[in-house]
DNA sequence: CCATTACTGCGACAGCTGTTGCGTTAAGAT
DNA sequence: ATCTTAACGCAACAGCTGTCGCAGTAATGG
């Protein structure tokens, strides 16, 4: 995902104006967002805002996805790190916690992209690979359970139990609608914990390994 | 929601043009839906197929999010039931694959009211009751589960059982834009019914009861 | 049948979405 | 400093979204 300064297949000019353009872009983006929310957030009123024509933004970013999309790059979250509590369900309490913090604060960067995945390719495409990226880090989560004897022995599906454990956070907050429930991300996480302690996740019984 | 017939104050007139272009209009919806799909599903259109005027569409559904809602209810699955298999495991198993079913089939009308649902407000309320709806209906699994002892008898909290069970399959579907796994609404299920009967969803150790 | 008025058709309008062609500016290399 | 051309500005276009005022049609009650 290095696309968006240029389209063309020559020799990129990434310096100068173009990185000015797209640094009041996304600036717009932010305010924008901030002020309409995902719903009001428009290339046209982006482009306006960041005083910028609105062909540059469409030859640049395509729609509005492809802003969001290069905002999350540019925020560059690829420090981020899986928690480490010392337990599972620790881990897993703490990671709800964030996702439930990503989903209720104003504006929800998570909620634009997931909206604008429906719509753009490119956020739709966006949006999965940020989540097999997480749920792939999030897999030493399960390692480190099986090692503390938290989990049985047989082969456990990390990404299932992952999936099970924050899963419900989406469906509650962003489907159903629900008023977020501080004491959700902590049921679902140990939830998902007993699920796995009893080895709901275990693909075979100790096969392969 | 018995709108969308008319908006006015005063006394309907349900009968001849208007169930006439009524049921042009929900075709050219279904129309549209199967060839183009939730994104190409245009008001536009919609008239256009219809042979209707496009104001007149505006006027009675607001947006493309009441034109699904509409179809949801003409299609009427008020009289849809609980599946009853015996067994937790089986009943949650069964309500997965109806859940993926709704999702995969295409048109999916699921898919599209959630599209529809994070641009239009009637859409998202519209949802949001018709789960509502369903979670209610199926406490009943839970409820015979306790029953025949499959459950501990302390009060588990049926709604969270059910969201547990059924959101991994929203996860994968909607979100992570996974392929289909025919084996997804057992494991899902099972997972959560594992977890169920280890207590997960026990709100207070038979307090009230 | 007749009167009321709900509902529809029509035209116009402003705003956003994307796209295309053309001219201008300026980034990067020689 | 000069050249190439990537990137931008500009204007125009077609399509969809919603809304409004006005006129015409037809459903309903009397």
């Amino acid at each position: 995902m290095t696309d968006p300064p240029a389209l063309t297949q020559g020799r990129r000019r990434p310096g100068g104006r173009t990185a000015h353009v797209r640094a009041r872009v996304l600036d717009a983006v932010r305010a924008e967002l901030s002020e309409s929310g995902h719903e009001g957030l428009t290339i046209e009123g982006v482009a306006t805002r960041a005083g910028v024509h609105r062909t540059t933004v469409y030859r640049r970013w395509r729609d509005v996805g492809g802003l969001l999309v290069d905002l999350v790059e540019a925020a560059g979250e690829i420090d981020w790190q899986p928690p480490d509590t010392g337990s599972l369900r620790g881990d897993l309490t703490a990671l709800n916690e964030q996702i439930q913090e990503s989903l209720v604060v104003k504006p929800s960067f998570a909620l634009a992209l997931m909206a604008a995945a429906f719509h753009s390719e490119q956020a739709a495409r966006a949006q999965t690979g940020l989540w097999a990226d997480r749920y792939a880090q999030c897999e030493i989560l399960v390692e480190r359970a099986v090692g503390r004897g938290e989990l049985p022995a047989g082969h456990t599906d990390a990404r299932s139990l992952l999936v099970a454990a924050t899963a419900p956070l989406y469906h509650e907050l962003v489907l159903l609608r629900t008023d977020p429930d501080p004491r959700l991300p902590e049921r679902a996480a140990a939830a998902a914990a007993v699920a796995a302690a009893a080895g709901a996740f275990t693909t075979r019984r100790a096969e392969s390994g």
